[in-house]
DNA sequence: AATATAATTTAGGCATACCTAAAAATTTAG
DNA sequence: CTAAATTTTTAGGTATGCCTAAATTATATT
């Protein structure tokens, strides 16, 4: 099986898991808007492969390597989409964009971009750029921090 | 022929043609590592949809159709690659990332990445924030530029 | 508990993008 | 300008992820 199937069916069970304990054929047929035959077909596969217990008819529960799989993949979603939203992008194509492209980062691109998504964060009137962007994106006016006023905000440094 | 397919290969075609002239099977071949039976096959199609002008045994060149696509495609992937630089990936690991995220990126998505690197890129001494987050991802120590000290850029304002 | 209904699985098919081996065309060398 | 070497194409094959139709199992109704 491919990376990007593994992925996408595994973080999908690991979603409906959360509201369902069980989960069946028809709920990730629905989700995914795939003919129930199919969804059957992908669960031997996985379950061949360990990610998840698959009994005939009974639905299916991730195992430990398909949920360690699953949450590394929704958690990187989950930044993908963070990160597309302070960009100013509509929160359905976020969505949209952050379940294509999830399967196709570097860990090391993650990682920058997990810290970018925080430091965006640290706002409290700290972080003004970002509103500066946004103005930029709207009027095509820059607005300027001038350098001689920089300080070390006593509140939010800390060590990672 | 799936629309990944398509770009990746228009474009690489328009790369190769910077240099070429015309492009060969093998060119291709060892470009994406792949067997040259595998690009004639592809070229077959891609001819077919008239993406490119392809006669036997002397090469390829685009269509206009092609050019425009290939076009669209290596803007992304520029986009997308300065971006991840930006941000502090290495270059070879954004462009890796670039060529598999570019086929995958809402239109709106690209359009506000491509204004947020040209925001980036508007320094000259005014773009601080940027060194702030490279500050921030080695240290863990923010920057903070004080509200009051704003004020618009004479230089860089300007419409679109 | 028996039967009708719904969900799931099996079996057989299809398109895509790759492959290998062999045939055909082109290019290069002598 | 012919023969050898190289490149390209053809033919036939594979794995993947989807499909439909039919068979099987589970669930719900009475």
């Amino acid at each position: 099986m491919r990376k990007k199937t593994i992925e996408d069916y595994v973080e999908i069970v690991y979603i409906i898991q959360n509201k369902k304990e069980k989960v069946h054929t028809s709920d990730i047929a629905s989700a995914f808007n795939i003919n129930p035959a199919s969804v059957t077909e992908i669960f031997q596969k996985l379950s061949d492969e360990d990610y998840i217990n698959y009994e005939k008819y009974t639905g299916v529960t991730l195992t430990e390597k398909g949920r360690k799989i699953a949450m590394t993949t929704k958690k990187k979603h989950d930044t993908l989409k963070s990160f597309l939203i302070l960009l100013g992008v509509d929160e359905e194509i976020a969505d949209e964009d952050a379940c294509k492209i999830e399967h196709h980062v570097n860990p090391e691109t993650m990682r920058k971009l997990r810290k970018f998504v925080k430091f965006a964060k640290l706002e409290d009137g700290c972080t003004r750029w970002l509103d500066h962007f946004k103005y930029y994106d709207e009027t095509g006016r820059y607005i300027v921090c001038t350098p001689k006023d920089q300080e070390i905000c006593p509140i939010h440094s800390k060590k990672e």
